[in-house]
DNA sequence: CGCAAACTTTACACCGTGTAAAGTTGACAG
DNA sequence: CTGTCAACTTTACACGGTGTAAAGTTTGCG
């Protein structure tokens, strides 16, 4: 069933997205991915059912060429308050690689369930690397008692949303070098026992 | 030219815009405005020009009811970090009010150049909220030595920001006097000198 | 009476999404 | 070399929301 020219079609879609999302900003077309991989705008149909499932696909594809899980992973190692700058290291890191793709999905967040439902899986996942973080800092008896478990997830959790992300290195400008820097002693200050 | 019964229609239509953007969401459409209003959809037309330019005049009807500027210039008399303990209060008990309209503003931020504008406008408001906030940390030589003025301006601006105060108060579901609380002790803790 | 402002009603252009269906192309199986 | 099947193209259209256009209605008022 010529499945290795189907995802030649198929990945050059999903790059055309990526690419696309990464420059032009979220309110790409679908005429203009269809225009940019080669293809008309119906064969995008035959691959993906719709908009939102074509961008959840997309955020797969850049995982899958991104390692996602190993970067994510990478943290285990380490115990305590160095957990949760690992953490911070791989995950702030990544934001800038999907950033594209989720300014896209967070634009249909309020009209697409489907769409809201992708995004708010993929952030429960970052929720629990946050929540396992958290837990090497109990486990190390480094939480402050400020904060019970869930409380200390969810503030470590906004504080590194992508649209705080957003905010500091677009809008304000700062490297990205200065954004993890300060994400990390942000989170010391919060949540670490002095 | 009957100017107390055009602003009549026309306080109808702000009012029903704001009380529908505080229920039904972003998404709230021109006919759903008009027909709450008690009005045509193109009567609304008759008053605002566009989608943008009711979000924007209803944010300033908003702002208006609430006397804004005195509760944000509210203040002004304290010093040091007392002064960005009130700050915290004023803005962040502010938020609530003006989330509806915020969040169709938003929405429309990627699309519409008018309403990322307007937005623009508002934040940039805020941020010199922030700012004579760090300023008077300044004066009472209590702000950090990690931070510039500009940093630490940026710094607090991105931690109260409105989708913070969204991620925290309803994707986590914290009571509102928690979330200031912790603003406050998050602005302490990075700010503050020890 | 007659004008004018505020509004209604009807109609339509525009855009982007998604559906539907008939036509083209090329590989490969018998 | 022919028939078939999958991948893709082309054309056409329905839908929903925004905004424009223009003709009609109501009401107050000089």
């Amino acid at each position: 069933m010529m499945s290795s020219e189907n995802q030649t079609t198929r990945e050059r879609i999903l790059t055309s997205c990526w690419h696309l999302l990464e420059a032009d900003g979220a309110d790409t077309r679908m005429s203009d991915i269809a225009k940019k991989a080669g293809v008309s705008r119906q064969a995008v149909y035959l691959h993906f059912p719709n908009r939102a499932e074509l961008l959840i696909a997309t955020t797969r594809h850049i995982d899958a060429k991104n390692n996602a899980d190993a970067r994510l992973e990478g943290s285990r190692a380490a115990k305590g308050a160095d957990r949760l700058d690992a953490f911070i290291d791989a995950w702030g890191n990544y934001i800038p690689e999907i950033y594209g793709v989720a300014r896209a999905l967070l634009a249909m967040y309020d009209t697409d369930p489907e769409a809201a439902a992708a995004w708010d899986e993929r952030m429960t996942a970052v929720r629990g690397g946050c929540d396992a973080a958290i837990q090497a800092l109990i486990e190390a008896g480094q939480l402050t008692d400020l904060f019970n478990r869930d409380r200390a997830t969810d503030a470590l959790w906004a504080l590194l949303s992508v649209r705080t992300w957003e905010q500091l290195t677009h809008t304000c400008g700062w490297p990205q070098s200065d954004y993890i820097a300060h994400m990390k002693r942000t989170a010391h200050a919060i949540l670490v026992k002095a």
